[in-house]
DNA sequence: TGGTTTTGTTAAGGAAACCTAAAAATATTA
DNA sequence: TAATATTTTTAGGTTTCCTTAACAAAACCA
């Protein structure tokens, strides 16, 4: 899971997601599907696909759409796993679901290894724990007492 | 401290915040210091002064380097926020320094002020119940039991 | 003070990712 | 199956940020 990205660009990653997570759902994926899900213009999705058809990473068919490759695959897999990652802690500390999905978009690409890699083991800390010692509750008990002390302020 | 950035480009942004580091420590900043603090070649360097200096964030002198002006400085100390936060908790969870002041550099531009927050008031409630609970150390320990598992797997 | 070194700027251009408009292929349906 | 609608591709451009090479200014020093 801490497989290397091969330099290549956090686009051109964003693309090989969209792409594992479209071909999930309907088993293959077309310009228009990944134009949809990045919020993009067809034409650029076209440009990506020719830039990663011949870095190998996925098979590009002229108006039929494309598939990955077991190495594009295996690159889609790891940033899925670290939006997952990033996920799971976002919303454990409580920010708001739809921003986290959002920010945890943004943290997949940069990231170091080794940081995902804590936030992982620390969100399965909290949760393995969290029954007996209720920290996430306290945490948002925490929240609420600053929210009003804030608003008490003014 | 949840000012938004007008649509700053991330690395306008990096800018910014070298500048002000290297001020704080200088008093001034010129081409050859922010080209040293962000990797890029002086005239790299030389076209962003241009442009900050036409969006009224920093004043331009030629040869002589640049100032920040009050946007600006603004804008700097926000992203400098960021990193402290990001660059706290990083720390708490154990990540090296050195990738903890990376990522928290790759983190401090694009995420939602509402995820800093929370991470911010995470950090804070680890840090204050932290004596009564040693919720850290206990995370510590996790670490280091799931670490030997993992060595032992193999 | 004149020559050398360092620093800064200008000029020219390149890669990445995006766009719109127009053309081509495919799909739909009357 | 022919006309229409949709989707995809091509062509041509833009913006942002970067680079190297060449030139200009400033700083240094014998």
């Amino acid at each position: 899971m801490s497989t290397q990205n091969c330099n290549l660009s956090r686009k051109a990653e964003d693309y090989l997601e969209a792409i594992l997570n479209v071909s999930l759902e309907k088993g293959y994926a077309k310009t228009r599907d990944i134009a949809k899900e990045l919020n993009v213009s067809p034409p650029s999705v076209v440009e990506m696909f020719i830039k990663l058809d011949r870095l190998g990473l996925i098979e590009y068919r002229k108006y039929e759409g494309v598939i990955l490759k077991p190495k594009g695959r295996e690159i889609a897999s790891v940033i899925k796993y670290r939006h997952e990652t990033l996920m799971s802690f976002l919303k454990l500390i409580s920010v708001p679901d739809k921003i986290a999905d959002e920010d945890a978009c943004l943290m997949e690409h940069e990231l170091n290894p080794k940081t995902i890699e804590q936030i992982h083991l620390f969100v399965d800390f909290l949760n393995e724990r969290g029954s007996k010692t209720h920290t996430l509750q306290d945490f948002d008990e925490y929240c609420a007492v600053r929210r009003n002390a804030e608003t008490a302020d003014k």
